[in-house]
DNA sequence: TAAATCTGTCGGCCGTCCCCGAAGCATCGG
DNA sequence: CCGATGCTTCGGGGACGGCCGACAGATTTA
């Protein structure tokens, strides 16, 4: 009757060695990724990644797409980079040593503002979690969603699409444990689509190729007069 | 910076043996099993056991208690609980052909009502979410959180000692994806002293010393009064 | 004190799976 | 049409982990 303990061990397994936690970390920045630069990144030979990467995506955990030469693998969904999030919360925080300047900036830009799979995380991502909430737009009390008065908000003030916050079987708002500030920041279908409305106005943009961002100046602005943020 | 892949790994290898799952799954009914006990239901060797159970311990998935001879072990701590949920959810649904009639009536029961961890689950526990949800006490649009007149309603109506709800690091409401009914019921804080005073009020009982749960004739009533449920 | 019960330690067997390099197939570019 | 590039298949080597049974330690019961 219950889940079948086969199961959940099958399910369990597929993150359970280092080179397909690997790849499915890098996933995690929610673009798609040549199925070489994964072995790569994960530092394993192509032939190797080849069958973590079909059992990854046999498992369901992640979706391809063929284009001529290459394979192109995804997360397969949000509940998916849900999954893995949630994990890394329960993983010890700050225990990787910074070495080097390089290193350092990269960090310092990563825990001032980046994506978490397809919203916005770090500091940025909590301030504006928090922006909400004193506004009264988003309950964190009683557990975290957005109140009426926040989801009019969205399309009144935010400039969000209504039609594209019709829920796809996930929530408008989830909270999503933040893993360098351990405070939770704005996830689900609303802080996607608040993420996608940002990079879009290039309120915010993207560093390099990585999953860190910046706040442009007319982010800044648009920011101090949408939210009162800094 | 980000999390190592070798940490999510070793904390997925945790669940990725069956005999481990089905241990954990056990555990799930909330109560402390002893080791003997969780290696008979695994079908292993005691010996089998208490390796499994130290890696789990050691992982911190797993908390235990000696008392004499006996060795007590439950989940570490809701989170945990949380964490196994949300791995069982991703999981084929109604795979697992029913047996027998003695079997059936278990099922049957347990589709009904019983326990998730602390809080209660099945048609009855999606049934309390439901009404609450129709009372205006629970939101389940905006994400899912109790409005203030939920939070009212706990202690004026439903006779919980507020400083029961006190958050310790765990937010007061939570969806829990129900595996029968495929829809979210009640959990965190909220949902387990919801469920506990159900049981002390013996408007619930146990089935034996099952997860599954049955209403008694004062739950019947006392629901309708409370809730206007069934 | 002696027997019964619960749990932990050790040694050894066996299967699984993670890895690679070499060779084979598809696709793209000239 | 030919080489370069990206991916896949195959065979084999090696390590890890799960399993057990037998024995030992601790605790309760007779």
């Amino acid at each position: 009757m219950s889940t079948d303990a086969a199961d959940l061990a099958s399910l369990a397994t597929l993150l359970a060695d280092e080179t397909r936690a690997a790849m499915c970390l890098a996933l995690l920045d929610g673009r798609a990724w040549t199925a070489g630069e994964l072995a790569a990144h994960a530092g394993v030979a192509r032939s190797t990644a080849t069958e973590h990467l079909d059992r990854l995506v046999g498992g369901g955990l992640l979706a391809e797409e063929r284009q001529g030469r290459h394979r192109y693998l995804r997360l397969a969904d949000a509940s998916v980079a849900h999954l893995i999030e949630d994990l890394s919360a329960r993983l010890e925080p700050a225990r990787t040593p910074v070495r080097g300047l390089r290193q350092a900036t990269v960090s310092a830009a990563m825990k001032r503002a980046r994506t978490c799979y397809d919203h916005l995380a770090g500091e940025l991502g909590v301030a504006v979690a928090d922006a909400l909430t004193a506004r009264g737009l988003l309950d964190q009390r009683g557990g975290f969603a957005l109140t009426g008065a926040g989801v009019d908000w969205l399309t009144a003030e935010a400039g969000i699409d209504p039609a594209a916050l019709r829920q796809q079987r996930r929530p408008l708002a989830r909270g999503c444990l933040d893993w360098t500030e351990r405070r939770p920041h704005l996830a689900g279908v609303a802080g996607a689509r608040l993420c996608e409305r940002f990079l879009e106005q290039r309120w915010v943009v993207r560093i390099g190729s990585s999953r860190a961002v910046k706040v442009t100046p007319a982010g800044r602005a648009g920011l101090r007069e949408l939210l009162g943020i800094d």
